[in-house]
DNA sequence: AATGCGGGGAC
DNA sequence: GTCCCAGCATT
């Protein structure tokens, strides 16, 4: 038996059945290969679902407003794969008739298509022998073959995707590739692999030498850069100011209570109105604390200091800015923490006070 | 080649 | 707490 046709028979026994897998639709593949570039597929499922019922085909989100495809993304990450995502479709649909082009060079020059969703989307769309390198694939082949270079090099990764054409079955190539895709979630796993259960055990270098769990090599994460943040709940006439974050920055796009970076945490208030003042044009008295957060991204650890603020002047908006009612906060496409704010603010306006 | 870009689940 | 996930765009 070779390691492909083991491969392929365990997959055959223990593949998913996951939504996207119902059909070989190149647009539905394709949806599904962008939310799930560094996301879980337990995380995937529902958007996949929900998206496809207002998206069903190229057409639907490239005619959406960009302010729509967000809100449908909300909580995923990465927001520039949605955006990305519609401006492709929009493409596919202005130069292709909506039909997704069945070639390399043409799908990696949409946006938000690399390396990794063209291979997969190549071979499992229109059986294509194209290897699709993700995480997955790099663990498993550095096990397999005992590649002791760093991973996160372009070098390593080139050298894994060689041996993969070299691998790839001819009959069944989506297969095989969503093959290593399953393998890599079940049975390779990172931390500790579950190699008696192992298909491919006969093949895996890693193994005979016991050192598994050695592999693959990468560096270290780095500690994310941590921030302080001073955010104003401005509540005038019931309704309460949000703002869309602007471009170039995280959670670009997405809808915040105003806030500003604080180097003294000693002087926020005096800040927070300041900012308020200049960005807004709105005279408001800071006054008490509503509640502190941590929000965690992979690169980022924010502070956030949330203040109740009186507004008492200004009629004013500006572009990006608006007046909501809270009980409107479900349909904000928020910016990460700002919805659990919303969100509790919402509950404690409705839940009538501190009692219970 | 290095960095920015989210959020959450497993341990 | 740490790791890492069906990566890509930009520099």
């Amino acid at each position: 038996m070779t390691l492909s046709a083991n491969l392929l028979d365990w997959y055959d026994r223990n593949r998913r059945e996951l939504p996207w897998r119902i059909d070989k639709d190149p647009y539905k593949i394709w949806v599904s290969e962008i939310m799930l570039q560094q996301t879980r597929v337990e995380a995937v499922k529902e958007y996949y679902t929900r998206w496809l019922r207002r998206f069903p085909t190229p057409y639907e989100l490239a005619a959406a407003e960009e302010e729509e495809v967000l809100y449908y993304w909300q909580g995923l990450g990465y927001y520039n794969r949605a955006r990305n995502l519609q401006a492709a479709m929009s493409e596919v649909c202005a130069a292709y008739g909506g039909e997704i082009p069945n070639d390399e060079a043409a799908l990696k020059a949409l946006p938000g298509i690399g390396e990794y969703t063209a291979g997969a989307i190549l071979s499992i769309a229109f059986d294509c022998r194209t290897p699709a390198v993700d995480g997955n694939v790099l663990r498993i082949f550095s096990r397999l073959f005992y590649v002791t270079e760093d991973i996160t090099k372009s070098k390593t990764k080139r050298l894994i995707s060689r041996l993969v054409s070299e691998y790839i079955s001819l009959e069944r190539p989506g297969d095989f590739n969503q093959a290593l895709m399953d393998l890599g979630a079940m049975v390779c796993i990172p931390q500790t692999p579950r190699c008696a259960e192992c298909p491919v055990l006969d093949f895996c270098q890693a193994y005979a030498l016991d050192v598994q769990c050695t592999l693959p090599v990468k560096p270290a994460a780095k500690a994310p850069r941590e921030l302080t943040l001073v955010a104003g709940i401005i509540q005038r006439g019931g309704e309460y100011l949000i703002r869309r974050r602007p471009s170039g920055n995280v959670l670009a796009g997405m809808w915040e209570f105003p806030a500003i970076e604080i180097c003294d945490e000693s002087c926020e208030k005096a800040t927070l109105e300041q900012f308020i003042y200049t960005q807004f044009a709105l005279k408001v008295l800071v006054q008490e604390k509503a509640f502190n957060y941590v929000h965690i991204f992979s690169h980022l650890k924010w502070y956030i200091n949330f203040y109740h603020c009186q507004c008492f002047t200004g009629e004013v908006l500006f572009q990006d800015t608006q007046w909501i009612a809270l009980s409107e906060w479900e349909n904000i496409t928020w910016a990460g923490p700002h919805r659990k704010a919303a969100e509790a603010l919402w509950k404690n306006s409705v839940g009538g006070g501190p009692a219970a």
